[in-house]
DNA sequence: TTGACATAGATTGTTAACAATCGTGAACTG
DNA sequence: CAGTTCACGATTGTTAACAATCTATGTCAA
């Protein structure tokens, strides 16, 4: 989810259990959860991967989200006195920090979560799941076919949508939004790849 | 999902693993997945039960269909010659079978298969599973809240949604779907509730 | 009769040993 | 030298016994 371990990275069980001091129970547990999530593939017999989606997938990922976030941004706009905009304002602020102290890894992280949170703002618990799922996804798309650093986060577009919100300016919001999804699509490279890397280094260095 | 198993009934892993004929592990492996859904829930050193929505849950699930199902029919409007028609047309023969013969489980299960095949026909992976959520969850609240048969499935809706649909009329077949879920909704009663049912006959008289 | 407490039974959570499967590399053959 | 086969090691899947927790019953005292 924060783009530390390329796809098709081979999750072992065994290395799992040391890495965070469980049983193997636990990390079947965890590892199943994750596949039903589709972050990871479980093969039998074989082993827990890291997902490698394809080019479908990511356009299936982009075509959902542009169902589903469209006529959420414009609900929130329509009704923004009901709903937790503190939330978003203290997001931007957040962004904008990281984004001054050049902290790439920040900044992929929160860029994915302004739009868990646009979800979170509604307190709807199933809109919220539905995003979050969708933006971890796309999370790993933009990892494998992120054609350089620039893509993943055009700059200050979240704070004017966020503006467009608390101006109760639904058309424009939903406008913004758009054109910030497709910013994002069309900054990735379909035919890239970046390569596997089958060790848990990344884990280990964080702790 | 199919309403034979009341809310807050309780699944006993011993009573599960006798009944299906399987080990421990692969009932808590089951268990652990359909509570990831929602389906059921965990309690810690307690067992697993039922999901037993409540009102603001219910609200939630039609808050979050009504974000996602008017976008979804539209665009299957607009789009209709690349989606998979076939697929919703010989829904509705099934309906109306099942209607005809008054078998009234069969009505219950294909009345939530329709929308589960809507978005089935976008052939997007994330909006079927968005959607088959949504509506296992829909089914749960129809069962307990329901206040009587008519409220689950106003009789020629589907079809005239279908019709919308294949005749490319994007704003009918949208509005046709509101309708269709404020009814479902509005055959609720939200202070009824159905009794708990503590042993799993529903299950073994199936088989 | 009611309430608290303790004990026994049942149920879930965990662990560790065992079985099955798969990938790899060496040996063998054409 | 290329290709196939076999066997070994490593990894995952399963089972069964054990530990921990909760529920219920029964006893005792107020």
């Amino acid at each position: 989810m924060e783009q530390r371990l390329a796809p098709n990275t081979k999750l072992s069980e065994a290395r799992l259990c040391e890495t965070f001091g469980v049983g193997r129970m636990r990390v079947r547990r965890a590892l199943l959860l994750l596949s039903s999530q589709g972050i990871i593939k479980l093969q039998s017999n074989r082993g827990a991967y890291v997902a490698c989606p394809d080019k479908s997938e990511a356009n299936d990922v982009f075509a959902a989200r542009m169902l589903i976030e469209p006529p959420l941004v414009r609900q929130l706009a329509q009704n923004s006195g009901d709903i937790d905009l503190k939330l978003l304002i203290d997001h931007i602020a957040l962004e904008d920090a990281a984004r001054q102290k050049k902290e790439r890894t920040e900044i992929i992280r929160l860029s994915g979560e302004f739009h868990t949170k646009l979800a979170q703002a509604t307190r709807n618990k199933f809109i919220f799941r539905m995003m979050r799922e969708l933006v971890t996804r796309t999370s790993l798309i933009v990892g494998l076919f992120g054609s350089s650093e620039n893509a993943s986060c055009p700059d200050d577009e979240h704070s004017n949508i966020l503006k467009a919100i608390q101006s109760h300016n639904p058309a424009l919001a939903e406008q913004l939004l758009i054109s910030h999804l497709n910013h994002i699509q069309s900054g990735l490279d379909m035919e890239s790849r970046q390569e596997p890397q089958d060790d848990l280094a990344a884990i280990l260095g964080s702790d």
